[in-house]
DNA sequence: CCTATATTGTTAAAAAAATAACAACAGAGG
DNA sequence: CCTCTGTTGTTATTTTTTTAACAATATAGG
């Protein structure tokens, strides 16, 4: 639960969805050595409007300055630590496919403080590899290693077939969240926090906004 | 333009956002063999209320049957004309790195009428390969192989700094659309739709539900 | 030190989306 | 043929989200 000046808060989910953006564009002009940044600047960046963005970013503090912005290098802090991004989390992987692969070979994430452990798989001829620097053990292994190592988020990219399955691992093992890659909408109890890159669907979605009709 | 009984309607970008998730859905009930589907029964399985569903599927026809429900299969193929998933999409890939070669290699989007013709990478390395049955060009012949293969779909699965770049070029070349999994916001004319997939922010968003306060 | 300017935080209004309610109708059973 | 049940399409209501408005206040300049 959140709380702000003691009162608990519930932040409206469009917002949630906004606040990586936001992040990210922050880490580009902190970068490119901007110290300040008025909301209707920042705004037109994100490509959100001005007073949308005050009201997003209230409902974590007051970040901002009459007369002068936003700092920041502050605003950015501020927003990692609303987002978690502070606190490291200790990720695992499931599947070392194709996208598996791409996956622990990004580097993305570990920029962000998430912290990719090690790698499982079912096929006993990846089995013993090391990818990236990264281990590959067998899934029959998945329970007990997370136990052991403080794991936080499991990611799941196995095909659609096996994908509960591996869910219902992750959870019984004790993950907080699962980052989900399958084509399935996963069912997990309701203290485990699941999201979902159906990637085919922002395929559908561009096919619907070039071509549909009825 | 969308059109309905003649009147030209706008529909709701939260109900396109849902149209994706009914079509999986249905077909995989289809492929159990299941014949028809109450609202009520299908609004739960894909996690949406009832009348929520039956408003969706009415920005766009009565598909429905009173006393009855739906018809899986035709609810099915109403959805993919309504999506555009009836004419062929040829698309081409640009970026063969981790990411790029696990989109090849992906079944999925084959399967529901796309069709990837060819991949563009700039490195003289990969330029020559065949990877799964897709050959690796020269991306500078991008521009006059989209004119001449009636390319409408372009991924963009290149590093951040240079995908705004490529992205340039496929519009040039005449995409109507563009798959962009670089963490870039890209700006293109606004004939031109995109649709990104931002992996980071997925995770991020992850991380605020699993740790996120104040 | 005072005034003008810029820009926030917050409250109010408008728009969009989700939920609820219900009349209309198809099909089953008697 | 009539009644009852199930389920839609559609309209009304509520909730959520976005946009607009503005008083409050920090800074800069004289």
């Amino acid at each position: 639960m959140i709380h702000k000046e003691g009162k608990a808060v519930v932040i409206p989910t469009a917002v949630i969805k906004r606040l990586p953006k936001y992040h990210r564009h922050l880490g580009k002009l902190l970068k490119k050595g901007v110290e300040k940044i008025s909301s209707r600047e920042f705004g037109e960046i994100v490509g959100v409007s001005a007073p949308q963005l005050r009201q997003d970013l209230n409902h974590f503090g007051n970040f901002g300055q009459q007369g002068y912005g936003y700092n920041v290098e502050k605003l950015y802090n501020a927003l990692a630590k609303v987002m978690g991004i502070e606190k490291k989390s200790n990720m695992v992987l499931v599947g070392v496919g194709n996208l598996g692969q791409a996956l622990i070979s990004a580097t993305d994430f570990k920029r962000r403080g998430f912290n990719l452990c090690t790698a499982f798989d079912i096929n006993p001829r990846l089995v013993g590899m090391t990818i990236n620097g990264i281990k590959v053990r067998d899934i029959a292994n998945l329970e007990q290693y997370i136990k052991d190592n403080d794991i936080n988020i499991g990611i799941i990219a196995v095909p659609e077939e096996t994908a509960q399955d591996v869910a219902d691992k992750l959870v019984l093992a004790g993950v907080k969240g699962i980052w989900n890659f399958a084509p399935v909408d996963l069912k997990v109890s309701k203290e485990v926090s699941v999201e979902n890159e159906h990637l085919t669907e922002g395929l559908l979605r561009l096919s619907f906004k070039i071509k549909g009709e009825i």
